[in-house]
RNA sequence: GCGCCCGUAGCUCAGCUGGAUAGAGCAUCUGGCUUCGAACCAGAGGGUCGGGGGUUCGAGUCCUCCCGGGCGUGCCA
């Protein structure tokens, strides 16, 4: 159990036992959380329940917060507790407890911090999910990090995880995209071309139309027919879907699952959800064209399912259709989608949709992430994959690399706007904190190679040595590990895993500064072997912190 | 106009269901390698937390108004 738990029921048992006396419900009180406080001397753990309930209990909160103490029992994990002013309790963990979980951490390395057996839980995760019409662009990076080091946390956490990206191939989009594609291949066989208003325009578009001009050489695309078109454009989706995959490689992404929104109207399962909608009198038709009652159901208003001049299904009536399948045909327990923040007036009337046909939408989670702006001397300029004004990740990548890049990105929260200076980001990527996180890990790896001269033996090792100020620093911040994983897992602030990782290697290093860990003489073996201990247990938590984060944990720099 | 989000050090950002002295990196300045890795460490300067009001024992965090910015408000996706 995690330490903040245990106290947790500790002092909920010993509110209890103080309500009980005072004739009070123990449901009256507040819910109060256990936090750890900045201050060191204010121990390891702290709560204020006494100063929230003292104006139930019309009593002043130090004394509320002594009468607590009292009823806490006394127990091997925690050292003591202390009442401080205006009214907090402070708990300080024991020498034996943190013994105890560094010696978890040395026996159950990748395993430390995850539940000891798999959660009947099966989660999707769908992410990047960027229309196939180019190659992936700084703008895609940021959900594309966030989402799979969320796949990945809880894939550690022993969840069922589904990594899906869904395939926008049925739009409008696409038929422009094609004729993008065309024009190109026109241009490269030094036929006529004419690059319109609307198409795409980029460096990727030309890239693909080179993979397939030369299997159109003697093809006349001048009066362009339906059935050639539709090969190209299909052709030129699957180089660009080759394509993204490769570029999601390179920022260590892979998807178990690759969902086409085209698929859903073949296997007639978009049809089948109109007809459902309809069923249930949410549908009705308006000049010429579909609509969905969604603002009877709280929506701002109406929105149309099947537009009138082509009598196709809009973004929003193929993606009722998605989510459907989701849970009524792969019976997901929760879906996880990140999406940029430009879609946040989808996610309303998603759920209320979802409601509709019998879903419960708390089962959807929909996390979004501000829009990533360009900023230079010219001013704010966002990305635009039409206009081809857009930085690549293969590019961004080749020249930072993926750790840096991905950790600039996750070590930001979803939340905050993000204006990239292209020039000062690529600067700040030189010297990336990530560095300073595989630094403290290739140090200690080092160390540990060093040792392995003396072949000294240190799982017997006594933690209770480590008594300096950084010893102790550093064991404490190893053991808040699993309660890391356990607050994000909740939280899904994945930036949070980023802080830790800089907290933790800083205090190594600090650590590291001031403590020779191997004495050569062998004269003090006791302690050598104890430093070897918190090393090697650095070096687990560093490096399965590191995979989560879907970075490399080198042993050399 | 309305809805959602954001505004914290010169710059990029943290600040965990409100908590005890607002933090980090970069940049600037000072010091530290004959011993396990100096991509490191020690120290200094730098803040009216956009502004006003309010709630609270306690507000960067909650409410309200204002200022500034992003996004949405399509038969685009």
């Amino acid at each position: 159990m995690l330490i903040s738990e245990f106290l947790h029921n500790l002092t909920t048992q010993a509110l209890e036992d103080l309500l009980k006396g005072e004739e009070i419900d123990i449901y009256e009180a507040p819910d109060f959380i256990i936090e750890r406080p900045k201050n060191p001397n204010f121990g390891d753990f702290a709560t204020s329940l006494p100063l929230q309930i003292s104006k139930l209990l019309s009593k002043n909160p130090l004394d509320i917060a002594k009468n607590l103490v009292e009823l806490l029992p006394d127990c091997e994990e925690i050292e003591k507790f202390s009442v401080e002013k205006p009214g907090f309790i402070n708990f300080s963990i024991s020498k034996n407890w943190i013994k105890h979980e560094i010696k978890a951490i040395i026996s159950q390395e990748k395993n430390y911090g995850r539940p000891p057996n798999p959660r009947d839980s099966k989660v999707q995760v769908e992410f990047v999910s960027v229309n196939p019409t180019g190659r992936l662009h700084l703008g895609h990076i940021r959900g594309a990090v966030i989402g799979s080091t969320i796949a990945n946390l809880l894939e550690n956490q022993r969840f069922q995880v589904e990594k899906e990206y869904y395939v926008n191939d049925a739009g409008n989009q696409m038929e422009i995209f094609g004729r993008s594609v065309i024009e190109r291949i026109k241009e490269i066989n030094g036929t006529d071309f004419n690059i319109l208003e609307d198409h795409y325009r980029g460096d990727d578009i030309v890239e693909i139309a080179r993979e397939l001009a030369p299997k159109y050489k003697n093809h006349d695309l001048k009066n362009t027919k339906e059935t050639i078109f539709d090969e190209i454009k299909n052709n030129s989706k699957d180089v660009c879907i080759k394509n993204i995959k490769e570029d999601l490689k390179l920022i260590k992404i892979e998807h178990d699952t690759w969902f086409y929104e085209s698929s859903l109207i073949a296997s007639n399962y978009f049809s089948n959800t109109l007809d459902n909608l309809g069923n249930l009198d949410l549908t009705y038709e308006k000049d010429g064209a579909i609509w969905v009652k969604t603002e009877e159901l709280g929506d701002e208003r109406d929105n149309v399912l099947i537009k009138s001049n082509d009598n196709k299904p809009t973004y929003f009536a193929t993606d009722i259709a998605y989510h459907r399948d989701k849970f009524e045909v792969r019976n997901f327990d929760k879906v996880i989608d990140l999406w940029g923040a430009d879609h946040h007036g989808h996610i309303k009337r998603m759920e209320l949709i979802l409601e509709k046909l019998g879903i419960d939408s708390k089962k959807l989670k929909v996390l979004l992430n501000q829009i990533v702006s360009l900023k230079s001397s010219s001013g704010i300029s966002k990305f635009s994959k039409r206009a081809g004004t857009s930085i690549f990740l293969k590019d961004l990548v080749e020249e930072i690399g993926s750790d840096a890049c991905r950790f600039s990105f996750i070590s930001r929260s979803p939340e905050s706007q993000m204006e990239i200076d292209i020039d000062i980001f690529k600067k700040q990527s030189s010297e990336n904190p990530v560095f300073y996180v595989q630094y403290a890990h290739a140090r200690v790896s080092s160390i540990l190679r060093s040792s392995e001269h003396f072949d000294i033996d240190y799982s017997d090792a006594d933690t209770n040595l480590l008594v300096s100020a950084d010893e102790v620093n550093l064991l404490k911040k190893l053991i808040e590990y699993p309660e890391l994983l356990n607050r994000v897992t909740k939280t899904l602030n994945v930036h949070e895993l980023s802080s830790y990782a800089l907290e933790l290697a800083q205090v190594i290093h600090k650590f590291y500064e001031k403590n020779r860990v191997i004495d050569e003489d062998l004269t003090n073996i006791e302690q050598t072997k104890s430093r070897l201990l918190i090393i090697k247990a650095s070096k687990i938590i560093l490096s399965n912190l590191l995979n989560i984060m879907g970075m490399d944990s080198p042993e050399n720099m």
